[in-house]
DNA sequence: AAGCCAGTTCACTTTTTGGTGAACTAAAAA
DNA sequence: TTTTTAGTTCACCAAAAAGTGAACTGGCTT
């Protein structure tokens, strides 16, 4: 029998589960995001999340092959065990937060799209979207600088 | 009879709102979002979005309070006309923007009782967490410089 | 070679979502 | 006052998403 989550650890999965399943992630996913990361040693085999999560083994192994496409999650193996460890790929954050950035920016493409496509019976529309594309753009260019300044703030402090 | 729509924009109408859907939003008001880009003099009534979409009225009249209500889509009223013009309050799209930049921000909570909850069994785990929401933190202060940023660059370009 | 372990696959069920159509409402027009 | 216009509401329906359970697979163990 898997060790018992106490209710703060079950809350805290509920509320990461329900942060992205409303950004679009599929429920059960979601819950083994918030799973792996409450779990002290950060880390489950999958009969251990059917039993916390106490859902089926399809449902299981669909949720993770799919998040280990997407690199969200990832396995190891103990010597002279079979079974496998899942984890975050938590380490690798900064690849998961540029690509949300970079998400925010995808949106570029379609506007000019827009622009290509629209006459010129509303300048001042026009005008806001072309404002709105030189800004994606700025944002582009910015974002490795983030995380470079990040960085050179990290190692020396308060500089 | 509504004026009809290019192929050129029905696509584009399509993609935008596949786009949307990707990211949460109902397939309706992606392709509301769409139309009103797209449409050359960037506004339009109930039955034309009607006419325009092939959709009912009802489902045109819960996503259109629903954009409302998001700050998404305005209406104003011709002089002597009762029907509605609805429009894009893309003029706003800092906000916009600037709340989606926010959103990526805003898992930090989280994370935050993520690591109050976590016991010290793996510290590299703890420490990646930790990491992740002093970036998210440094990200928070960097939004509001990226617009100003991006306002003097375009009053001084090549600065 | 027979059985087991750790997961996978797939047909099926349940739940959720998105949308329809008809009846309704409030304000303006006739 | 009755009719029309412009939209709203709500009970219902269809399709899509999410999850279940049972049969299956492929490598290890005995």
């Amino acid at each position: 029998m898997t060790q018992q989550l106490t209710e703060q650890q079950k809350e805290l999965i509920e509320k990461i589960g329900v942060f992205h399943e409303q950004n679009g992630m599929q429920p059960l996913m979601g819950r083994i995001l918030g799973l792996l990361l409450v779990l002290d040693d950060a880390e489950a085999t999958f009969d251990e999340i059917i039993d916390y999560l106490k859902v089926s083994k399809s449902a299981v192994s669909t949720a993770l092959n799919f998040m280990q496409i997407k690199k969200q999650v990832a396995y190891r193996t103990k010597p002279g065990e079979r079974k496998r460890y899942f984890y975050l790929t938590i380490k690798h954050w900064e690849r998961d937060v540029e690509k949300e950035l970079l998400h925010i920016v995808e949106i570029k493409n379609l506007f000019k799209d827009v622009i290509a496509v629209r006459g010129d019976k509303k300048p001042e529309v026009n005008q806001s979207i072309h404002e709105l594309c030189l800004f994606l753009e700025y944002l582009n260019t910015r974002i490795p600088v983030l995380f470079e300044n990040f960085k050179k703030m990290l190692n020396k402090p308060q500089g």
